[in-house]
RNA sequence: GGGCCCGUAGCUCAAUUGGAUAGAGCAUCGGAUUUCUAAUCCGAGGGUUGCAGGUUCGAUCCCUGCCGGGCCUACCA
């Protein structure tokens, strides 16, 4: 509602502008909100219309206000010194409109998304890094369907490279192990934190000696063969660490579509068709010379062709038809697509990959079902042939790519290849949400057994490595987290049966966890540290989950249910106890609970959730000194009684409304 | 060397993308009607926004130059 009043009011300010000056060349129009309540819920700064209007601020402020007329929502309109224009929200009718629960009309655009995040290597058992992505992906995909749009999410597994085969060398040449009993222990809960070691240990052996590599590249090329040993056992691998990823995620509530496989790439030649395409459109250009003789070539994103073309004269020779790359790009600015040896690097795999999300490369997956959530929702993946029936994959908008900010640079040579092909609107709708890793702190390292160098402890962080086995893995932080609220559980309620403990644990650790995640901003670094990540305290999920679980218990005390809950009340008396003297604090909290829908749409203007989570934790708080503040169910005046109990319900279903897109739910007690 | 990001309170982070007196949490200290449950609330201290210039009505934010830190920069994936 919120948004929607802000929009109406943007429009009108412009009318208004328009009508007295028709010849003047108007700047956007701004619109903020005041520091403080106590100056309004709207603020303009009328300085950029000044210079252009040749006006004194203040002329233009009180011109507006008073030639613009009454707008419904909007109570009054105040000049503010030294230059802004201090608009105030008629407050009993965006308090209606919220206690009905009104909402503005949906203009989402159509057109289907595909939101790619987690793309975890299937060699190993996830870490807090992957947390972060599946999370922030996650809640992203629940920004953009609560907004009304159509969304597929996809997990890219790519389950033939070199990560993989060096666990499958563990196995074999490390731990002697034959097919039949890694297909045993594949079987055993938590067989991805067996990889987890093994693929650390065998990161050890090739260094001690550089012979041991000969294992791995002979056990690549096999998997890459196919129809042998080694390929098998990669297979079998691969697929057993991606079912427990699945299983991870699952426990968060983060649930996937579709898992296109790096293997269906390779066997279904999705490069071949895309290979002749970027040579005849010139993206690629093949090196006769230089280091990178015999290879195909791409030029590096950002290195300068656009500002070269740009200044292009018309004198200048064109390329003629056999050489439609005329430009030579320099060896610095070169990127190899296809090796001198004919193989293509993954950047190749991934520009095709992305010509299949558009609809643009002709060709298709196959798909079968792989996996079923409790829900009954399943969950697809590729394969060569494949079952007749299955959705539609691919084919999309838009596409969102969930990857840290280490990939920008391949990221950014993906968009220019797109562009190069001559589809600049694909390539307008491919985002890279880009957000930094998670690091661990010194002390967390320590604390957790590994050596540090005096280097080490001197930096504020340190980069996880699976490589080298150093991380956190992400299961066992959420067993630590749910153990953790298990505790304070069982002592603050005893006389609930066992399982209901922990169904309340289970939810206040996802709480925790997911909240954690998305209350950074997505450039700064996470330097994870346990004591932080495993507070309840302050600023976290359940210090939210827990102000709606107080919302519940009033509306239980009062024998009434929160989500049905229609006050008595008439306009005039809301009018009243909203602008009660003491009403402003109540007022903000409505004001407050207007913004979801708002503050959603800036979350996906911006791929930055954790504004969403900022609005969660200020609605909380304000929610809580609300309550603090006015007792209800002893409140001897029932027309206030009424009036606060409809304060209380609408605040708390905002709160459920925007914790649900950040996929956290709230228990039943705390 | 080149590209991208960062530097804000003791610590971890915000600041609606150029607006009003730079805000939260944690930590520290001091308090809260035996109440709709204290996983809460109130208060206090804590700041030359890395440094130096520039742009303008106005700069934590934009520009330039330094200082410090991180990531990327493979015929690995």
């Amino acid at each position: 509602m919120y948004r929607h009043l802000e929009r109406r009011l943007a429009q009108r300010v412009l009318e208004c502008l328009q009508r007295r000056y028709p010849d003047a060349a108007l700047p956007n129009i701004v619109i903020e909100q005041p520091p403080k309540v106590e100056l309004g819920d709207y603020a303009i700064p009328v300085f950029p219309f000044a210079k252009p209007l040749r006006s004194a601020p203040l002329k233009i402020a009180e011109a507006i206000r008073s030639e613009i007329g009454p707008i419904e929502g909007i109570a009054e309109l105040k000049v503010t010194p030294p230059g802004y224009l201090n608009i105030r929200i008629d407050r009993a009718w965006l308090a209606a409109t919220l206690a009905r629960d009104q909402r503005a009309p949906a203009e989402a655009p159509s057109g289907k998304i595909l939101v790619e995040h987690s793309s975890i290597n299937p060699n190993k058992a996830a870490h807090i890094g992957h947390l972060r992505n599946a999370i922030l992906g996650d809640t992203f995909v629940r920004l953009l369907r609560y907004a009304g749009r159509e969304v597929d999410v996809q997990n890219y597994i790519d389950n033939t490279g070199v990560q993989v085969a060096d666990v499958v060398v563990g196995f074999t040449h490390l731990e002697k192990k034959s097919r039949a009993e890694i297909e045993a222990l594949s079987r055993q809960p938590r067989f991805d934190y067996h990889c987890w070691d093994i693929y650390a240990r065998v990161s050890q052996w090739y260094e001690q000696d550089k012979a041991n590599q000969k294992a791995r590249l002979d056990t690549l090329h096999a998997i890459e063969q196919g129809a042998n040993e080694p390929a098998a056992i990669a297979d079998l691998i691969s697929t057993a660490v991606l079912r427990r990823h699945l299983e991870t995620m699952d426990r968060l509530d983060i649930e996937y579509d579709f898992l296109p496989r790096e293997s269906e790439i390779l066997h279904l030649h999705f490069w071949d068709a895309a290979f002749q395409k970027l040579k005849q459109t010139g993206v690629l250009s093949y090196e006769t010379e230089g280091k990178n003789k015999g290879c195909w070539v791409m030029r590096r994103a950002g290195t300068g062709r656009a500002a070269v073309g740009s200044i292009t004269t018309p004198q200048e020779p064109e390329a003629s038809d056999n050489e439609p790359t005329a430009e030579r790009v320099s060896e610095e600015d070169q990127k190899v697509i296809v090796r001198s040896n004919g193989t293509v690097g993954y950047v190749g795999k991934d520009i095709a990959y992305h010509m299949w999300k558009f609809g643009l490369l002709g060709r298709d997956f196959g798909y079968c079902k792989f996996y079923r959530y409790p829900n009954q929702h399943d969950c697809w993946i590729s394969t060569t042939a494949g079952q007749k029936d299955h959705p539609h994959f691919g084919d999309v908008a838009e596409i969102y790519n969930v990857i840290d900010a280490r990939q920008s640079e391949a990221q950014s040579t993906v968009i220019e290849a797109l562009r190069g092909l001559g589809h600049d609107e694909a390539a307008g709708h491919y985002t890279h949400f880009s957000y930094e890793m998670v690091a661990l702190t010194p002390r967390c390292a320590a604390e957790l057994g590994y050596f540090l160098s005096d280097e080490d402890k001197s930096r504020s962080y340190i980069e996880v490595s699976g490589r080298r086995g150093f991380g956190v893995k992400a299961d066992d932080l959420i067993d630590q987290l749910i153990a953790s609220a298990q505790k304070e559980v069982d002592s603050r309620h005893p006389e609930l049966a066992d399982e209901e403990r922990l169904q309340i644990a289970a939810q206040i650790a996802i709480g925790a966890l997911r909240y954690f995640m998305l209350k950074y901003t997505k450039q700064s670094v996470i330097a994870f540290d346990f004591k932080e990540a495993l507070s309840f305290e302050g600023e976290t999920g359940p210090y939210a989950q827990y102000a709606v679980v107080r919302a519940t218990s009033i509306f239980k005390k009062a024998g009434l249910e929160a989500e049905n809950f229609a006050p008595s009340n008439s306009t005039e008396e809301f009018t009243q106890f909203l602008n009660h003297a003491s009403g402003n604090e109540i007022w903000e909290l409505w004001l407050a609970a207007s913004k979801t829908a708002y503050v959603v749409d800036q979350c996906i203007a911006t791929t930055e959730p954790a504004y969403l989570a900022k609005h969660v934790f200020q609605l909380a708080q304000l929610f809580n000194t609300f309550y603090h503040r006015h007792p209800i169910l002893s409140e001897p005046d029932e027309k206030r009684k009424q009036f606060l109990l409809m304060t209380v319900a609408v605040a708390r279903r905002e709160l459920i409304r925007a914790l649900a897109i950040m996929g956290i739910t709230v228990p039943s007690v705390m």
